[in-house]
Formats: C-alpha cells, structure tokens, sequence
DNA sequence: CCCATTTGACCATG
DNA sequence: CATGGTCAAATGGG
C-alpha cells in the first residue's frame, strides 16, 4: 500500500514535469507532449483506483441494502445493564478545518478508523465518520467525514475537522514535503492546509468514465 | 486471538 | 421531536 502511494506519488511529479500544467498551448509541436501527459494521467488513475479499492470502498459496497427488511432489536444477553451514561458531555462539532471535493477517494496519509456510518434525511449517500486511528494513543482529536453527493460523475465530499497532532507514520516515510504536497490534490496544487474545491470534472481526463 | 469495520442504539443539540 | 454525530457489541478478516 505504501508503495503504491509513492507510486502515485512519483507519477504526479512526472506529470508536472510533462506537462500537468492546463496553460499548455495546443499547438502541432508539442503533440507527443500531450500524448505523454494523457499516459500518464491514465497512470495515475490506475495508481488512484487500486488505491481506493484497497482501502475499501463501503460507500459503493452495501448502499442498495439499506432498507433493512428486519430491524432485529438489540440481540445481546438480557443482563445488560445500562446504568452507566455513554456520554460524558459532547462538545459543539468545531467548524470544518477544511473540505475538498473529488471524483475518487484518495488516500491522505493518515491513518483513519471508520467508526460510524449514517444516511442523512436529504441525501441518497451515506455519510461516513472517521477518526485518527492514534486518537487513544496519542490523544489526536483529527476527525473527517466523507459523503458521495454524486453519481454518475462519481464526486466524493471529504470533511476534516481539526488538525493532526500525532506522528504518522505514513508521512513519516516522505521527508520531502514536495511530494506530500502533490499527493494531497492532483487537480491542483493546493497544498493540505488550504482548500481545493473541484467543482467541473466535465473536461477533465481523469473522470473516470465506466 | 487481535484489530478494524459494520450497524443499530443511544445521546446532544437546535 | 427530528436529526446528525458517536458508541459499542457483533461481525469478519488476517
């Protein structure tokens, strides 16, 4: 998994060195330029969608099945006593950190723990809650929440919520911060810490067309 | 056996 | 009270 992240990683430096930049002029010259930039495109989705598919991808897995034709209640032993309150206090959710948008879910180079999943009242997708997998370890209170908001051109909504104070190990293995930089956002070159809102994937070659 | 995900129940908030 | 967010037992994979 690793290696296929610097794989990818490796493959957006060669894009920028081939031409990833969308002010190229089209002219007769530069027409191996623009075959080698669409190949190499093509080699980042195949880097992006092994990705997402060894990360699992719940959110096109069970979502036909929603309507559980048996609600079967709480099927544990009845000896549970529920006299200890679940919740200490809930602190109001701060507000979004920041959010992008994208056609294909991609790994961060966090380290994430799904612990919940809910279908919203005006949503046909589900919503997915994820916390740092160090939270307990090293207290890190990182938290994004990812949602489909779109089909047919597949557009996934990633919300983080607070920042990282744990050491990753993933990160740990990329010193050069260049090429974190180019991992966080394909479409652009907003690093993490800003804001990457793709809204048009209709000219884009690496919409995924299946 | 260990650990992450699944999933319905539970809770806080507006 | 309705809704979104979180908990935790059950589940499943390695």
């Amino acid at each position: 998994m690793e290696a296929l992240i610097r794989g990818r990683g490796f493959a957006n430096q060669l894009l920028q060195v081939v031409g990833g930049n969308k002010n190229n002029h089209n002219n007769d010259d530069n027409g191996e330029e623009v075959i080698a930039e669409d190949l190499v495109r093509k080699v980042l989705r195949s880097f992006n969608n092994t990705i997402l598919l060894l990360n699992g991808d719940s959110l096109s897995g069970g979502g036909a099945s929603s309507a559980s034709p048996n609600p079967k209640k709480f099927e544990g032993n009845g000896t549970i006593n529920h006299q200890s309150p679940r919740y200490k206090k809930r602190k109001t959710l701060s507000t979004p950190t920041w959010e992008k948008e994208s056609s294909t879910l991609m790994d961060d180079g966090y380290a994430w723990r799904k612990y919940g999943q809910k279908l919203l009242i005006n949503s046909n997708y589900h919503r997915n809650y994820f916390r740092c997998s160090y939270k307990f370890d090293e207290g890190c209170e990182a938290t994004k929440q990812v949602q489909r908001i779109q089909e047919d051109p597949p557009l996934y909504r990633t919300t983080y919520h607070g920042h990282h104070t744990c050491k990753n190990k993933l990160l740990q293995n990329y010193p050069n911060d260049d090429e974190m930089i180019l991992m966080d956002c394909y479409y652009c070159d907003a690093p993490q810490q800003d804001s990457c809102m793709v809204l048009d994937f209709s000219s884009d070659p690496l919409l995924i067309s299946q």
